[in-house]
This record gives structure tokens, C-alpha cells and sequence, in this order.
DNA sequence: ATGCTACCCTGGCAGC
DNA sequence: TGCTGCCAGGGTAGCA
């Protein structure tokens, strides 16, 4: 569920409280969340997170004790939520992963699908591009951080729907259903829009960084489950133009705003606005 | 190499 | 009030 906008809103929100702070004890729970053994995690007891930070989808903290360093990687999936709550709080259903913290607090991810991620890596001498492949980040270039070439070339040559593309993670890194549709819908660009012209991907390029930094201001979109890390809600939907607007009437024309199924997953978009 | 489909899970909601 | 079917912000394996 989280797409970029999320997951920065999540890292923001934990990396005040969250650096220096100890891990006083690690509980894990179903398997399935952790991409390497589940026991690892438990040699984080004792140790201190050094820093929090985000790449596309994916959550990183850098974690150290007695010398050896670790970075752990979280992924939300759809429905994964990550609270810094206190100790005492009732265990909610669906939680998998818990930091208990020296102060009183639990860091814990709550993700009733299981679509989301764990994993740990130690960093020793290996290349921190080889970290990251081991703990399953996608290689993708950051969209808010993307040159204008790069973002001509990785798009030029392709022969797919530019709004399968754009979910691609090997591209750009943190784009997902919502920032896709809305990005499209403020280019003008057709979803299904195959080998699109270098002028129409400038300006996609400038509605993907634009769409991103107006739902980071906002917190992030809370459509059904995602929530900060102190459980507040984000309030960037109130602003989308296209997504879950099917049916609707277009903010630009007028016209009802259309639905259909690319990459598996819904597209929304104006036929009038949006162009081939 | 690239592109597409099916599948992984649970929960919420509309319609009967 | 059930029940059924559909939908959901994620990614990935496996096949053409």
C-alpha cells in the first residue's frame, strides 16, 4: 500500500525518536515476513539503531552493536503498518515483528496480508550496492532524484504501457498505483501510451517529482490501512484527481474519469485528457 | 532481455 | 444477518 510518499512520511516520523535508541529485546512472528532466517533478527538485542532512511518503497535502519554493524530492511507491502508505540499496548492481530526499546516504547510492524518484507544483512567489506541486492532492494533510480537524461533514456526505448513502467521498480524505485495514475493524469499522458515523445516525458518527469513532494507535505495518502508511525493518517487523498475516481467527473473537463486494468491493477484516467 | 499472468494473503464492502 | 464475489497502495515466479 505504502508508495514513496508513505514510506518517507514513516521514516521521518521514527527518525527523531528513533535513532539512539537500544533494542532491549526482539520478538518475531510469521516466517513468511522474513526474507533471511528470522533468527537473525534476535542478535539485535542490545544493539542501538544508528539512523532510519528510505529508498523507494523500502525502509533501512542502520543498526550497530559491540563493532559489527547491520542494516535492516523493512517493506510495508499493502497493508504493513510500522508504530513506535508505548510497551504497554495491547498486541494488535497481524504483528510479526517487535523491537522493545530502552525507553519504554515498541517499534512494531503490523501487516494483516503478509505482503511485506524483513530482512537483515551484516555489513562488513562488501560494496554497500552488494548490501543492498542481498537485503532484495530494487535497483531503481530515485524519482525526486532522477537527471532528466536518465529519465529519457529508461523510458525511450521501451515497448510497454508507460504506466506498467512506471510500477516497474528496476526503473524508478517508489512509484506505485496512486503516484502512477495521478502522475500520468497531470502529464496528460494516456496510461496505455506506448514510446512516449521526449517533450510529454520531460513533463511527466516534472508531475512525478511534483505529485511526490505535494503527498510528502501532505503525510501520504490514507486510503484504507496506511497510517504515520505515531498512527495519524496522511491526507494526500483528498487531493488526488484520478485515482478511485472512476465514474466521477474529471476536475479538468468534466467527463467521467475511466477505469481499466493494466499490469494487473487499475488504472484510472481521463479519456479526454489523457492522451496516446 | 522484456512483458504479461497468476499468485501470494486478509479484510472491508456492495449486493443479494 | 449471512453469504458471495470483488476489490485493495505490494512484489515475484514462471512462462511466452
Amino acid at each position: 500500500m505504502p508508495e514513496l510518499p508513505e514510506v518517507e512520511t514513516v521514516a521521518r516520523g521514527l527518525r527523531d525518536t528513533l535513532t539512539g535508541r537500544v533494542i532491549r529485546s526482539v520478538e518475531v512472528g510469521h516466517a513468511s515476513m522474513f526474507q533471511t532466517n528470522p533468527e537473525e533478527l534476535l542478535q539485535l538485542k542490545g544493539a542501538c539503531v544508528r539512523g532510519i532512511e528510505r529508498a523507494g518503497k523500502y525502509l533501512l535502519l542502520d543498526v550497530t552493536r559491540n563493532q559489527r554493524h547491520w542494516k535492516l530492511m523493512i517493506h510495508l507491502g499493502m497493508t504493513g503498518k510500522l508504530l513506535l508505540i508505548p510497551a504497554e499496548t495491547p498486541r494488535a492481530k497481524h504483528t510479526h515483528l517487535i523491537f522493545e526499546l530502552e525507553n519504554s516504547n515498541d517499534l512494531r510492524l503490523i501487516d494483516p496480508r503478509r505482503f511485506g518484507r524483513v530482512a537483515l544483512a551484516e555489513i562488513t567489506t562488501a560494496e554497500p550496492q552488494a548490501v543492498l541486492q542481498a537485503l532484495g532492494v530494487a535497483p531503481g533510480i530515485e524519482p525526486l532524484e532522477v537527471s532528466e537524461e536518465d529519465f529519457l533514456t529508461m523510458f525511450q526505448k521501451r515497448d510497454a504501457p508507460i504506466k506498467n513502467l512506471l510500477l516497474n521498480q528496476s526503473l524508478l524505485r517508489g512509484l506505485g498505483n496512486i503516484y502512477a495514475d495521478e502522475s500520468l493524469f497531470r502529464a496528460g499522458i494516456h496510461p496505455q501510451a506506448k514510446r512516449v515523445s521526449r517533450p510529454r516525458l520531460r513533463r511527466l518527469r516534472e508531475q512525478i517529482r511534483q505529485v511526490l513532494r505535494e503527498a510528502i507535505d501532505a503525510g501520504g495518502s490514507s486510503v484504507s490501512d496506511y497510517v504515520h508511525s505515531d498512527g495519524q493518517r496522511g491526507w494526500f487523498q483528498v487531493q488526488h484527481r484520478v485515482y478511485g475516481k472512476e465514474g466521477e467527473p474529471c476536475v479538468a473537463c468534466s467527463r467521467p474519469i475511466r477505469r481499466l486494468v493494466l499490469a494487473g491493477r487499475s488504472a484510472h484516467y481521463c479519456p479526454t485528457c489523457q492522451r496516446w
